[in-house]
DNA sequence: ATTATGTATGCAGGATGACGCATATATTAT
DNA sequence: ATAATATATGCGTCATCCTGCATACATAAT
């Protein structure tokens, strides 16, 4: 389960990202934009990520932040851990993107949404279009 | 690729098996009986965690000895170190098998084989049989 | 050469899951 | 109340992959 959660490359960029931004969580919309995918693909790779028992959902309005789940298990924290050492430029783009994206944060607070599901920035990294890699 | 290697529990059992056992690495009729697995799947799951580059085969006669890769890239180290962290009971009774098997060893080298397919000890642990557990 | 045996693999059936589309749900704004 | 919008989800389709069966390949024994 936790490792199917971590053994596709959507979610995989997700949790890459959710671990580099320990501190608020990331709204779905800021992950859409970042990831360069739609809606209602990456809200189900959410979903599939919370039933792996890796991320919460943190409900604030409209909005729905998603973080890291606290006081995981060693193999849990060891799995995730071992997300780190993934050299970054397989991420290519991904987490310039997001830091875009939150910047556009008004009180640390996301206030943009994304629209008509269409993404705002840029062109997806080799590693979601093309064939699969070594990772 | 190597994330999707873990993400299967036969892998998984495969992978700690040899964790565990990284002198001379393991015969496939030897992981054959401590999974209490067909030959051809098992067999087709160790070529599945070459390709993954986790593991490297040694042909000595008839035999074909498995082990784990060494010089692993760090990202693969880890997850590899991750997998240690499953609690043991998850491989309920696997490595008790392998050790059996093991023991029936002359001079360090497997000399049974599977014969004909059938696995010769006990009965396989509820992480292959049954559901889908949370690891 | 023939047989036996350890291992690998082609094929078909079935399960799983990822995706696109449309739409539902929930909450805010007017 | 109505509209707008952030997120979730049901459905159909397609690709992937696990499995079982049969069989091929390689090597050793006779």
């Amino acid at each position: 389960m936790v490792l199917k959660a971590l053994g596709e490359p959507t979610r995989l960029r997700i949790l890459n990202l959710l671990m580099k931004e320990v501190n608020t969580g990331l709204c779905v919309c800021e992950i859409v934009d970042a990831l360069q995918e739609n809606q209602y693909n990456v809200s189900r790779h959410l979903q599939f990520l919370a039933k792996a028992g890796l991320v919460v959902a943190n409900k604030r309005g409209r909005w729905i932040y998603y973080r890291l789940k606290e006081h995981l298990d060693p193999y849990r924290r060891a799995l995730l851990q071992s997300v780190v050492s993934i050299p970054p430029e397989v991420f290519n783009g991904d987490l310039k993107r997001l830091r875009q994206r939150i910047a556009l944060r008004v009180d640390g607070e996301c206030v943009i949404g994304c629209g008509k599901q269409q993404c705002c920035m840029g062109n997806p990294p080799d590693f979601a279009s093309g064939r699969e890699s070594s990772i």
